[in-house]
DNA sequence: CGTATTTGACCCGCGC
DNA sequence: GCGCGGGTCAAATACG
């Protein structure tokens, strides 16, 4: 990295330049003065003002110079963050290897077969208990203990949930019910839906059985409906087509493809348009790659198996946690995380994004996901315009009443904003009595700030309504699996924005920080909005605006990246294997 | 010529 | 037990 220090001339057009090329020299190595500064201190001193009588812009040049050293400032308070965060990252990229050191060293060396597990981490915890259960069209997903095996960041989904686990997820079978949705149902199961138990048993040939172990297990799927011009999505993986066929109830052909970027990767997926609109592609993967991803790919992956953990962790729904849906959060984190990362750069018509009722359903007793691009939402973030997608999602489970989440995005360029609305009506409620929303994406400033600001003059909460902030501290401290959610979410997203750099850090980046911020926080703070803006203020590059009813957590991270738009999800996706 | 795709045959689970 | 339908295999074909 070149810096050139130009003359004082002609440098007034090119300082910018020069503290943009020197942000990754400081964070490099340079803990005093960057050569930028060094000249504006040379050139201040050196040319005193008003040094010259004749010249009638000396005062210009004078508040220029004061401007100057203003930037200076700046800069050098940015790099001091910057700094920061690198070590910190730096930190915690060392913890991490320590942990995945004790991890591996603890476990007796597997080979590939035995590697095949971490794809059972999914399966194993999901399945019917009994094939003559699905008559009452009901599933039970049941949940192992084994979380702490993990691998690779396609698991990070995974493995966030289990990082936050306690006693709720120690009783593992949950009865998700499908019974309000049938009608969804049946219009998925003529689109892509249907992925018989079969082909999970016959996957058992390629190397994993599990099967044999767990014959009525199966495996979860995560269908995509995307609007989508292309032949099929470009996820960033590498896939191979083996099969096509005409399925029942839908004229247009399904296609049968399967990762090859590993020979024995069991990861496959089916690729079907929309007879109903054949500008919609239906893509549902199944299973889990045992093989290390490329950026792009890995996105799309850990958005897929973040939707497949939030298929498990509606088992942590059967007991309810204080506060806050518990690692059903977490996974609901990790997903609108991944989705934030992952859905730029995807050939899709449109990014909306939409998570219809019923999102989980049990077709042919596989537990499914839907992520429907296709919907636009129903809040007030009608950001389509901005090249946003939004989330909504609705569980429906009819034990609980609608939980529901709201992803969004918008520009890449844009500070991502991570918002959490109408976080409990009451913060002594459990989360099953509340409406819960939570929005995750990019929104440009100004349209954030509009809506924001909307959210704010219109008095539509409930007067009785306790102060947010009370009731997300409460939040926070009571349910550790919050905590995770919330060092989930951060953690992804770092990973999302810092692409290689972040990659493999993990989940401790955000679970640390949380933590160590966490100590300063009141275990039950009494109504005090301040200290939670504050608490999270202090997060690294977050910021946390808090009013009635909405509060904004918002994500000013930025890192060294050695490419200007490096940061951006949507070049992620621009690498095609 | 190597690789990817196509396509008919086959397998298997499930419902009747 | 039989038929149906989803999923996979593998030979044939297409493509670069």
């Amino acid at each position: 990295m070149e810096v050139v220090v130009e003359k004082p001339d002609v440098e007034e057009e090119r300082k910018v330049g020069c503290f943009h090329d020197d942000h990754g020299g400081q964070i490099r190595e340079d803990s005093t003065l960057i050569p930028s500064e060094k000249w504006a201190m040379e050139y201040t001193s050196a040319r005193p003002s008003s040094s010259n009588p004749k010249d009638s812009t000396s005062f210009t040049q004078e508040h220029r110079l004061e401007s100057a050293k203003a930037e200076m400032v700046e800069v050098r308070e940015e790099n001091e963050r910057l700094k920061m965060i690198l070590t910190q990252i730096t930190e915690d990229y060392q913890s991490l290897s320590d942990i995945v050191r004790r991890e591996q060293a603890k476990k007796p060396i597997k080979n590939t077969a035995e590697d095949d597990e971490v794809e059972e981490t999914i399966s194993l915890r999901l399945g019917t208990s009994s094939s003559g259960q699905r008559k009452e069209d009901k599933m039970k997903i049941v949940t192992g203990k084994d979380g702490e095996r993990f691998g690779g960041c396609l698991t990070l989904g995974l493995n966030m949930k289990f990082e936050g686990s306690d006693d709720s997820l120690k009783e593992p079978v949950l009865n998700l019910s499908s019974d309000n949705s049938s009608e969804e149902l049946k219009e998925e199961d003529t689109g892509a839906e249907p992925w018989p138990p079969s082909k999970a048993a016959k996957s058992a040939r390629t190397g994993d059985d599990e099967v044999s172990q767990q014959p009525l297990v199966k495996k979860a799927r995560v269908s995509v409906r995307a609007r989508c011009d292309g032949p099929t999505m470009n996820d960033g993986c590498q896939w191979r087509k083996y099969g096509q066929k005409i399925s029942k109830g839908n004229p247009c052909p399904r296609a049968y493809y399967r990762c090859t970027v590993a020979p024995a990767c069991p990861v496959r997926k089916q690729v079907q348009r929309c007879h109903e609109d054949m500008s919609i592609l239906i893509t549902t993967y199944e299973g889990t790659h045992n093989h290390p991803l490329p950026i792009s790919a890995s996105a799309m992956a850990s958005t897929t198996a973040a939707a497949a953990s939030m298929l498990l962790s509606g088992s942590s729904e059967s007991q309810p946690a204080v506060g806050f849906p518990g690692s059903f959060s977490t996974a609901m984190c990790n997903l609108a995380t991944s989705i934030n990362a992952n859905l730029h750069g995807l050939n899709l018509r449109s990014q909306q994004f939409h998570l219809p009722n019923p999102l989980i359903s049990s077709i042919t007793s596989h537990p499914t996901i839907t992520l429907d691009l296709t919907v636009p939402p129903s809040c007030s973030f009608q950001a389509n315009q901005f090249n946003s997608f939004s989330s909504n999602f609705t569980t429906t489970n009819p034990r609980y009443s609608s939980t529901r989440f709201n992803i969004s995005s918008s520009d890449t360029n844009c500070l991502p904003t991570y918002e959490i609305s109408k976080y409990l009506n009451n913060g002594a409620q459990p989360y099953d009595k509340s409406s819960v929303s939570l929005s995750l994406g990019r929104q440009p400033h100004d349209y954030l700030y509009r809506s924001y600001l909307q959210k704010i003059a219109k008095p539509s909460t409930p007067p009785n309504q306790h102060p947010l902030t009370d009731t997300l501290a409460k939040a926070i401290t009571s349910d550790p699996k919050f905590h995770s959610a919330l060092a989930a979410t951060i953690t992804s997203y770092v990973e999302a924005r810092g692409g290689k750099e972040a990659v493999g850090h993990g989940l401790k980046w955000g679970e640390q920080h949380l933590n160590s911020l966490a100590l300063p926080f009141p275990a039950a703070p009494q109504g005090n909005g301040c200290a939670t803006s504050s608490y999270f203020n202090r997060l690294p590059g977050l910021n946390l605006n808090t009013q009635q009813g909405s509060l904004l957590l918002q994500s000013s991270l930025k890192f060294p990246s050695t490419k200007g738009a490096s940061a951006s999800p949507r070049d992620h996706n621009t690498e095609n294997m």
